[in-house]
DNA sequence: CGTATTTGACCAGCGC
DNA sequence: GCGCTGGTCAAATACG
């Protein structure tokens, strides 16, 4: 799959995250595997542009993260060093008996907002963030019955980064328009 | 004219 | 409780 950017003029590569096929009749099960209709960048890129960011971090993330880290080396090798704005994850990591939900989250260098990730995706909300002075962009699934949610929103002292949040399994497959 | 987006209102959880 | 914050709803609007 490939990504256009036309502001910076590049085009980026995605490719899906390695694993098994997944059990998409046990939506919230703890499994590390359950990840793999999420897409990251090539493996080209990530060293300098991209990787998963550690602030939402509860039980989830620390799965997702387990999972790319033996999924995919090279992502887990240029790990999650860039973090100036930790603290943000302060009150969410003590709440880690709350329902798990899959939760990754990318942080990807691109001028623009909306990558185009496979799937269709309905905005439903936009907000204010504190200590931020970018808005936080709430999307849906457009695929009915399909209930998963990303939110997107720009690194505070970075612009140059997007963050990328998504939030649940797709109960379908990705459209194939790719 | 049907569908997507925008945007303020509304709501729920948490700390005080 | 109350108020702040983040997340969602939905009516109005824009858009094709």
């Amino acid at each position: 799959m490939n990504v256009y950017d036309p502001v910076s003029n590049k085009s980026y590569s995605y490719r899906s995250v390695d694993s098994p096929a997944i059990d998409y009749d046990v939506p919230h099960q703890q499994n590390s595997k359950s990840f793999d209709n999420f897409f990251v960048l090539d493996e080209s890129m990530n060293e300098d542009h991209t990787s998963i960011v550690p602030e939402y971090e509860d039980h989830t993330l620390a799965y997702a993260s387990a999972a790319f880290d033996e999924g995919s080396p090279s992502i887990g090798s240029s790990s999650i060093p860039l973090q100036g704005n930790s603290n943000v994850g302060g009150t969410g990591m003590r709440q880690a008996q709350r329902a798990t939900k899959e939760k990754v989250a990318f942080r990807t260098e691109s001028q623009v907002e909306v990558l185009d990730d496979g799937f269709k995706w309905r905005k439903y909300g936009k907000k204010m963030v504190k200590n931020s002075p970018n808005p936080r962009n709430y999307y849906r699934c457009s695929a009915e019955g399909c209930s998963v949610k990303k939110r997107v929103e720009r690194d505070v002292e970075d612009a140059r980064y997007v963050i990328t949040t998504y939030e649940g399994v797709h109960n379908h497959l990705r459209p194939s328009n790719f």
